[in-house]
DNA sequence: AGAGTGATAATTTTT
DNA sequence: TTATCACTCT
């Protein structure tokens, strides 16, 4: 195993010590991943740590997706066998959350976009009152700092909704973070339940794993601090890559992990070496940051790098920094670079093109489709997830499935505590007319009678309802829609996922939407969208029908489980589309944290004016290992120039030599092909028609598939 | 009414 | 960094 270098070797055998801290500091591709597997091995071979007794966590779901991927691996050649390999707990930090709340509470909601829109419409109408809000994020702020400081700020219309929430169980994702740490600090020891999942994190594990601890931030630290105290802590990171600073200061959090063992069992080390850019980007990179290239003093004698490690040679090629004034001639730009690249024995899997939005990424995906350029969304959700019209059916789901559920136990009237609640007010504020003041007055109501909404509007003769005319039509309409999938269970008794699925569509239409949920009417390539997330969204019914349990009903089934199925079903389709011709990645900066292309393109898109954050930047630079191209961004430390057109790379011999060896691939035959090349692309240039604007997407297609 | 001021959001993730 | 809103002052 001479796979490590000294710096990483010191990494892997620094000893297993309990209560102790090992931080690690790696910069960008420094083996970081690579150290951290080999770590693992150490530990569960050499120093004999159970896998069970391991826990790796991270933040993002790419992170540890990542190290899952490797570690069997990395285990290949040991004598460990592979179940026990799946012992070794990884997850991310709310992945983890959300494990214990649900063991000790059962299913819970995560409250999205469509909740957030519901909840504002419990908000009083007057609009001179702190209580106004121009989005639902303004409200999702307010709550946030509400449940921050207590009660401290006394705000009552806030309280009644966070109440509401804590009923519904609705949680935000910080709820789950809170929920978790106050779980754990239950003592468990009189509890019958031999192994939950919260008990082992509170004794089993030893040692505790933090990959990229730079995206840490301080509502974390409560639940991390208490899972870490006493283990061997070991975190990996680069705070230069520290990209996730909106969501709170990550040195907080960092300087209550450094202090939670003593000084003298706490070590920091360095990975000092970059095997994956080249000089030339290396050094754009570091200016970004103001830091010098890796300095050589830093490196003590004891750490010397050998001479077969240094960091790769020069390219001979600089990063390319160019600007444009629009969007047009900005993806003309990338579409004529790839063409050259790909005309130049580059693959269509080495490209990926980075920006910081994600609206920015839908308009790129919309270009090369036009050009028939095949690519890929790298994205941890699929795209039907956040849509709002599905969102919506999902929660019509939960109206039926939860009110069903709660008529059963009429009879123990427990106090106010309707989980059908929140997704009734959600569905019914969605319906045209159905307004601020409407929702209030029957909520208002319900409270005062002490029974749930729906128990309400069906119990209760609709003469006594605190409603307009018109809008008392519009809410017998809705309950008259779903009567009989809740009062006559019909909903669990839909077996059939494509059934369900119809029956809950035919109530959405049937509702007369406000056209937030309903922006398919009149408008074909948003119809299309919205037909296609449909079809996605029935593939992962059908895949929950196939492996549902006995005993329990399909929807009940479904909205427990649909989550963790659809990341499964997405991640299993993400890997199928990189066999073949390969595809060209299109990922957020955020989203690419972690990986490396050999060529990239960086781009700030030409409608946002202000400026790129430095270690956005930073981050989605050093993503690059040979070619790095920068459009349109706007940063300080970055000139960039109108682009004047060349097609120099391609004839660029020593480059493509230095490119294919980089990759390990053969060189034999693209030398002296520069004369085809040329020819190859000039021929599609013309059918491009670049320099003319857009061009027909037809002619396109029938050209690339010649390539 | 219309000009001027000051505060703040826009973007990125987590089930 | 820019756009927009709420609010104040003349």
């Amino acid at each position: 195993m001479n796979k490590l270098t000294p710096s990483q070797w010191k990494v892997v055998n620094r000893p297993y010590e309990p209560a102790s801290t090992l931080k690690v500091i790696a910069g960008p591709g420094s083996g970081k991943t690579l150290t951290l597997l080999y770590k693992v091995l150490h530990l569960v071979t050499v120093e004999n740590i159970k896998p069970e007794e391991i826990l790796i966590f991270s933040l993002t779901n790419k992170a540890v997706d990542n190290i899952i991927e490797n570690l069997l691996s990395v285990f290949e050649d040991s004598h460990t066998d592979r179940d026990n390999i799946k012992q070794i707990g990884c997850y991310t930090v709310h992945g983890l959350a959300n494990k214990i709340v649900v063991e000790n509470e059962g299913m819970i909601n995560i409250i999205e976009e469509i909740g957030w829109r519901g909840l504002m419409k419990l908000l009083p109408p007057s609009k001179r009152t702190p209580h106004h809000f121009r989005s639902y994020k303004e409200l999702e702020k307010v709550v946030k700092d509400y449940k921050l400081n207590g009660g401290r700020k006394n705000n009552p219309v806030i309280a009644k909704l966070v109440k509401l929430m804590d009923n519904c169980k609705v949680m935000t994702n910080d709820d789950l973070i809170i929920r978790a740490k106050k779980y754990l600090e239950l003592d468990h020891s009189q509890s019958d339940t031999s192994s939950s999942f919260t008990q082992d994190l509170q004794k089993k594990y030893k040692v505790v794993l933090i990959d990229e601890f730079q995206d840490l931030y301080p509502s974390l630290a409560p639940l991390i601090t208490i899972i870490c105290k006493g283990k061997q802590l070991i975190m990996f990171g680069d705070t230069n890559q520290s990209i996730y600073e909106f969501l709170g200061n990550n040195s907080h959090i960092m300087s209550q992990l450094d202090n939670l063992h003593p000084k003298h069992s706490t070590t920091v080390l360095k990975l000092f070496d970059n095997f994956r850019s080249t000089p030339e980007i290396i050094s754009l990179a570091s200016n970004i940051i103001n830091r010098p290239l890796i300095e050589k003093q830093v490196i003590d004698d004891t750490d010397v790098t050998p001479s077969e490690l240094v960091r790769k040679l020069p390219s001979g090629v600089l990063p390319q920094l160019a600007s444009f004034d629009n969007l047009a001639a900005e993806s003309e730009f990338i579409v004529d670079k790839i063409t050259q690249l790909i005309c130049s024995s580059v693959r269509f899997s080495d490209i990926a093109i980075l920006s910081r939005t994600n609206s920015h990424l839908t308009t790129l995906a919309n270009v090369l489709r036009k050009y028939g350029i095949p690519y890929q969304k790298l994205k941890s959700q699929p795209d039907w997830m956040d849509d709002l019209r599905i969102q919506f059916l999902l929660d019509i789901m939960k109206v039926c499935s939860l009110a069903s559920d709660e008529k059963h136990s009429r009879e123990f009237n427990t106090g106010a505590k309707w989980q059908s609640d929140f997704s009734i007010l959600v569905t019914m504020s969605a319906i045209k007319g159905v307004g601020d003041a409407s929702i209030q007055a029957l909520y208002k109501a319900c409270g005062l009678k002490n029974l749930s909404i729906w128990k309400y509007l069906t119990m209760v003769p609709n003469f006594e309802w605190p409603l307009g005319l018109s809008i008392k039509k519009k809410i017998e309409n809705y309950t008259s829609n779903l009567y009989e999938m809740i009062e006559n269970d019909q909903v669990h008794q839909l077996d059939d996922p494509m059934e369900l699925l119809e029956k809950v569509s035919n109530i959405a239409s049937s509702l007369n939407l406000n056209p937030i949920y309903l922006q398919s009417i009149g408008d074909s390539q948003s119809l299309s969208e919205f037909k296609t997330h449909l079809q996605e969204m029935a593939q992962v019914m059908k895949v929950s029908k196939s492996n549902k349990p006995p005993g329990i009903s399909f929807v009940k089934w479904f909205l427990e489980t649909y989550f963790d199925q659809t990341m499964v079903f997405h991640q299993a389709n993400q890997a199928l589309q990189t066999t073949g011709p390969g595809t060209i990645k299109l990922s957020t900066i955020h989203s690419a944290k972690g990986l490396e292309f050999p060529i990239v393109f960086l781009t700030n898109g030409n409608t946002s004016n202000f400026p790129m954050d430095t270690n956005a930047l930073y981050v989605g630079m050093t993503r690059a290992r040979n070619l790095l191209y920068i459009c349109n961004m706007k940063h300080q430390k970055i000139v960039s120039k109108p682009s004047s057109y060349s097609k120099h790379i391609m004839s660029n011999d020593f480059f493509w030599t230095y490119y294919n060896k980089d990759l390990n691939r053969s060189t034999f035959g693209a030398k002296m092909a520069y004369g085809y090349n040329l020819q190859r692309y000039n021929h599609l240039r013309k059918n491009f028609g670049f320099y003319r604007a857009y061009s027909s997407m037809n002619c396109c297609k029938r050209i690339l598939k010649r390539i």
